[in-house]
DNA sequence: TCAATCAACTCATCTATATGAATTTCGGGG
DNA sequence: CCCCGAAATTCATATAGATGAGTTGATTGA
């Protein structure tokens, strides 16, 4: 049964001034918000199930239907996974979602393929990531606002080398707000089992589930040029990423070059995708 | 491990060999594939509505809800739109979609904003095109394979160069099957009153409901550092974009050079978008 | 011990129905 | 002619229930 329904009706003189009297969000919508919260309260850890779509209508009192609806976008954001038979779980931040969420970069295709293959099927492969510096500094202008916190907040800063191929291909430069990850060292963060991502989930409760990236093109400078065996100057592909965790709040600011001689980066937005499985 | 069921129901012996017999795609999946081919064979046109969704359950025998369930992917792919009070209707290439769904290049953020704007009010602008060419040419093997012709296959190839904030930004390369746009010449491509996949669209009953975007740094070759007024050299980006209609079948080839100084290709990976309308 | 079977539980599909909200249409007044 | 208001139409939300399919774990039987 649908609890108190605070509006849904027209009256709601609460409204303060001349604004829209807010049409009341549907339930399955309130429901989504409350979901969320919870998740972001780490009521569920990664990987473990939710209750399920009939212990959570009973508990919310509404329809499974609109449990349904309600997760439904979870889903296809990737937070939640459903799966027939089992149930519906946190999503965990492991290698594979890595690779077809978060991580762009792949291997040029090679142009003797034959090319009847299926676009989907480009072989993706893991970076091996070696840290280069690990180390304590204050938020500049640029980064502190991206990261929503005041300029000269403390930070830590993270530089990654990533290969593909056995050779050197990414610089990763990582920017994280030193009070949202308390306590974490040189050694926490080499020691991770699984990705950067997934430390952050696991240790830290925070879940990155959206990230936003603007790329352009950049004469390579010769500390990274150094490192990625390239002239000084030789165009690379500059990507800046803000990584975002449940309600749009920022938690990682990073900035990568690419040499892009055997490598590019893949914006394959959404194919309509009947259920691509794995 | 999942045992070989047979089909949804037991019998069918029809199944020839020793295939998995295909698990029968649920009603609703159906329903969209038959749904997808009317539109492919344009059924209905750009902007037109489609029949209500009672008269769409009636006429396949099936509820509404799966209906509805049939056409949420569809609208989800903003191949179709839902309006309350009106109906479902055919997206059309309007310079809209185009600027929210195909065109990624946006003016670099100007660092003096105030960060708290939310970040997808990004000023998008509609990019003025330029002809600079349209030819008659023979498919080179790599133009071939990403539109599924035999080399040397006759194309059309069309030059453009796009204009932003009053200044050369983007140069296109655009390679098109000529048998798929019969008597499309230099006159009806430059007096077409919408977007390029209007016109597509709207003359040639071919719809893109996807594209797919491969990206990398190059140094700027000399004639088209020419165009955007840039030193030969200076690192631009490179995208190589192949655009589809509704089964996967590519319809155009596009490689844009993009200069970088001032704009960037934004890769906003949905967001987890609570009904971001307009 | 091992394997087959079964029961219980989960999500997936599908139907049917009711009500509300947004829009369009149409028929009067004025 | 225009404006207003009442249908009619359309999608949006929500409920309830039935059946099916996939998974898990316990029971059973050899």
């Amino acid at each position: 049964m649908h609890t108190q329904r605070p509006t849904r009706t027209p009256p709601s003189s609460s409204d303060a001034a001349g604004h829209t009297p807010a049409p009341a969000a549907p339930l399955y919508r309130m429901l989504q918000r409350r979901l969320t919260r919870a998740l972001s309260e780490g009521t569920w850890h990664p990987g473990q199930a939710l209750p399920s779509e009939s212990a959570l209508a009973r508990e919310h009192g509404v329809s499974i239907g609109t449990v349904r609806k309600a997760i439904d976008e979870l889903v296809a954001g990737k937070i939640l996974i459903r799966q027939q038979g089992r149930g519906t779980f946190v999503a965990a931040h492991t290698a594979d979602r890595l690779l077809f969420h978060f991580f762009h970069v792949v291997a040029r295709p090679d142009h003797s393929m034959p090319r009847d293959a299926p676009l989907e099927a480009i072989p993706r492969e893991l970076p091996k990531t070696r840290l280069r510096a690990f180390r304590h500094t204050a938020a500049s202008v640029e980064i502190a606002a991206e990261l929503s916190v005041r300029p000269e907040s403390p930070i830590l800063q993270i530089e990654n080398l990533l290969q593909l191929g056995g050779r050197p291909v990414i610089f990763d430069q990582i920017s994280i707000s030193a009070s949202m990850f308390p306590d974490l060292d040189r050694q926490r963060f080499e020691q991770r089992p699984g990705t950067i991502y997934g430390l952050y989930q696991q240790d830290y409760g925070i879940n990155v589930v959206r990230s936003s990236e603007r790329l352009s093109a950049v004469a390579c400078p010769a500390p990274i040029a150094r490192l990625l065996g390239l002239r000084v100057g030789h165009p690379v592909l500059n990507i800046r990423r803000i990584a975002f965790t449940y309600v749009d709040r920022p938690v990682e600011s990073r900035v990568s070059w690419v040499d892009t001689r055997e490598h590019e980066y893949l914006s394959d937005l959404w194919k309509s995708d009947p259920d691509r499985e794995r």
